[in-house]
DNA sequence: TTATTTTCTGTGTACGAGCACAAACAAAAA
DNA sequence: TTTTTGTTTGTGCTCGTACACAGAAAATAA
C-alpha cells in the first residue's frame, strides 16, 4: 500500500526520474514510445503526484489581490474577510501570499484605483466583490489581456471569463422570502418592499430579489395581497428616516410584511414599539450584529442568510482547487439560503461557520 | 517578505540546524541558555515551520479508523460519509489514511465486532457515531487505555476523553421545531409527536426532541395545543403503518401538526391525500431523498437538516487540525439547525454541501 | 592525572518532485 | 568522413525539516 513515487515509476520503464518527470509534467521532449508506456505505466500503478513534495521543490508563491470594500464603509463585509482569513489559516503552507486593497463600498473612484492597483502588481489572481458591475466589467476585461482570471463573491456579474463566482442567486432569495410571508398572511394583507439604500449600486440585486418576490405571489394566487415597492437613501439619517416611516404606516394601514432588499432592515426595525413588533412579519438579509439582535428582540421575524463568511472561504478554495490542486472548479456556485429564526441564530454565530474552525 | 527556515535562526544564533531542530520539536538535550535564545529568536522572527517540508520528512502516516453504520442498513448514513471521503480528499496529501468499519445500524453485535476490530489495529484515531450509547462508552474506555482518541459525529455522549462531537444538539432541534409550528397554530390544534423506530436505538436523541418541543410551547403559553406523543416501531410494513395512521386520525380529528423525530416521516407521508397534504403542518428530520421528494410535493413542509454530510467533513478536518496542524479543537461543535424548505431545498442539495467542492 | 560516562552539538542523508545542465545519441549538413 | 545541429535522456542539486549518528565538551569517577 505504499505510495507510488517518480522514481518507481522510472525503475520500472527503465529510464530516470528526469525522463518521467518530462512525461508527468508535460514538458515534451521525450520519445512518443517511451511517453505512452510511462503513462501506461503511472496510470496502472495509480500514481498521484506529492503536493507537498512539489509545492517544497517549486518553492512557488501564488498571489491573490482580494478587492473588496472596506468593513469600516459597511460593516457586512467584515464577514467575507473571516472567511478569507480562515481559509489561508488551512491552505497558506502551499504559498499562498494576500494583499488587500480595500475600497469604500460607496465611492466607485475608489474602487477603479484599487482595481488598477491590483492588476498592476501582477496577481496569478483577482479574488473581488463586483459591488460597480460596468466598472468591474471592464477591469474584467483589462485583467484578462494580463491572464489574470477572477474569482467573484457575493455579487453576481454575467461574463464568461471569470473563473468562478460564489454567492446568492437573488431571485430566489426574494422567492423565498415570498414563502416566509405566506405562512402568516391573511387575504387584504400588504407588503411593503423596502430598500434602505442607493438605486445605483448594487440595482441588480434589489430589482432580482423583488422579482423573485412577486413571481412567487403569482404563482401562488395571491393578487389580494398587494406587495407595494419603496426606496430610501437617506436611511443614515435617524430623522428623516423616521419621518418616512411614520408616513408610511399612515399610508398602509394594512401592512402586515415589511421585506428589506439588503442588510439595512436594523435601521428601521429600531424604531418599532412592542406592538409593531409583533404585529408585522419582517424578512431581512444578511447575519450582521445589529440584525441578530433585533431578530433575538422579535423585531425582525427572519434573516436570510448567504453565508457571507462561507462566500470568502469558498472563494479562496476555489482558487486552490485551481491553481494549486489542478482540480476543475464549478463556475457557479450558489450558496444555500438559510433561513436564520431566533430559535437556530446562535448556533450560526457561535458554533459553526460553515466549516470547521479550531478554538484560538 | 521571505519565509523564515530553520537555517535562518541556526545562523543567527549561532548553532547548528540540528540544535535548532531540537529546540523547537521539544527533543531536548540542549542547555537552557541556548534554548531560550533560539526561542526568542524564532519568535521574534516569527518563525512557523513548513508543514509540507515537515510532512515530507518525517514521512509519517496517520490512520484512522471510521466506525459508522452501513449506508445499506440506513440510507442516511451515506451522507456523512460523502463528508468524510470529500474531506480525505482535501487532507490525504498529509499521509491520512483511512479504513472503514460498517456495522448494520440495527445490530448492536455487529457494532461491537467492529468496534474491537478497530481498536485491534490501532489507529491513531476512531471516528465513531456511537449510536448504541452504553457500549460506545465502554468501547472508549478501552481505545483511552490504548491512547487512542475518539472523534464523535452525529449522536452524542457526554464523556470528558473524547476528543471532539460534531452534531446536532437534538433539544434545540425539537425547540426549533416548536417555533415551525407555531407559526401557523391556531387555539385547540394539536400536534403529534411520532417517533417511527425503536425506543432503544438513540433513546437519548428522540426524548431530548420531545422536551425541547415541550419547552417552547410551554415557554410560549400553548397549553391550549397538547402535544401527544406516540411511538410506532413496526414502520416497515406499510399495511401495519396505514393502521396505525387510519387510527391516528381518528383519536385525533384535532391534529394539525405532525412531528417526526427522526429521518423516516416519508414512511407515513406518502399516506396523505391531497386535502391532507394541505391540512397537516409536516416537520420532519434530514435531507435524504424520499423526504426531499415529498418536501417538493408539499406533503412534508419542514426539513430540519443537521447537515450530515458537514459532520462528516468536519470529524477528519478535526483530526487533521489537532494531530498534523497541532491546534486545539472544539470539543463540543453543534452544527446549524438548517431549516429547509421547498423554495430553498435545491441549494442545499445541488450546488453546495457546505464546504467548497470540485466539479468531478 | 587519566579514564569513563553523560550531556550537548554538528553533519549527512532522506523525503519526493522540480529544474538546470550535462551527456548521449541520431540526423542533417559540410 | 567530420562537423554541426537537434533531439532525447541522465545526473545532481535544491526546497525545509526529521532523524540517526558522529563528535566535542563537560562532568564524574578512577
Amino acid at each position: 500500500m505504499k505510495k507510488v513515487t517518480i522514481k518507481d515509476i522510472a525503475s520500472i520503464a527503465g529510464v530516470s526520474r528526469g525522463t518521467v518527470d518530462r512525461v508527468i509534467n508535460g514538458r515534451g521532449n521525450v520519445t512518443e514510445e517511451v511517453e505512452q508506456k510511462i503513462l501506461k505505466i503511472a496510470s496502472d500503478l495509480g500514481y498521484e503526484k506529492n503536493l507537498m513534495a512539489s509545492a517544497l521543490a517549486s518553492n512557488r508563491v501564488y498571489r491573490i489581490a482580494i478587492v473588496t470594500p472596506d468593513p469600516n464603509s459597511d460593516i457586512f463585509w467584515a464577514q467575507p474577510r473571516e472567511g478569507i482569513q480562515n481559509a489561508l489559516e488551512l491552505v497558506k503552507h502551499y504559498g499562498i501570499i494576500t494583499d488587500y486593497y480595500d475600497y469604500n463600498l460607496f465611492k466607485k473612484d475608489e474602487f477603479c484605483m484599487q482595481m488598477e492597483n491590483a492588476i498592476n502588481s501582477r496577481p496569478d489572481a483577482i479574488l473581488t466583490a463586483p459591488t460597480f458591475t460596468a466598472e468591474s466589467l471592464e477591469y474584467l476585461e483589462m485583467a484578462e489581456q494580463n491572464n489574470i482570471p477572477f474569482i467573484t463573491i457575493n455579487t453576481e456579474i454575467h461574463h464568461p471569463d471569470i473563473l468562478c463566482y460564489v454567492g446568492q442567486n437573488s431571485f430566489n432569495s426574494g422567492y423565498l422570502a415570498g414563502r416566509l410571508f405566506y405562512l402568516r398572511l391573511k387575504p387584504g394583507d400588504e407588503i411593503i418592499a423596502l430598500n434602505l439604500g442607493h438605486t445605483l449600486a448594487n440595482a441588480q440585486h434589489y430589482s432580482d430579489k423583488l422579482a423573485g418576490l412577486n413571481a412567487f405571489f403569482e404563482q401562488h394566487n395571491m393578487s389580494g395581497n398587494p406587495i407595494i415597492w419603496y426606496e430610501f437613501d437617506k436611511f443614515l439619517d435617524d430623522d428623516l428616516l423616521y419621518e418616512f416611516w411614520v408616513d408610511i404606516k399612515a399610508k398602509h394601514p394594512r401592512m402586515k410584511g415589511l421585506f428589506f432588499t439588503n442588510s439595512r432592515g436594523y435601521r428601521l426595525v429600531k424604531f418599532f414599539n412592542p406592538e409593531e413588533s409583533q404585529k408585522y412579519d419582517v424578512v431581512g438579509f444578511d447575519m450582521i450584529d445589529p440584525n441578530i439582535r433585533f431578530l433575538k428582540e422579535d423585531k425582525i421575524d427572519f434573516i436570510i442568510n448567504q453565508n457571507p463568511i462561507l462566500q470568502g472561504y469558498t472563494g479562496i478554495m476555489n482558487f486552490v482547487n485551481h491553481f494549486v490542486l489542478k482540480k476543475d472548479v464549478k463556475k457557479i456556485q450558489y450558496l444555500p439560503l438559510d433561513i436564520v429564526i431566533k430559535e437556530n441564530v446562535d448556533f450560526y454565530i457561535d458554533n459553526f461557520k460553515g466549516y470547521p474552525v479550531t478554538k484560538g
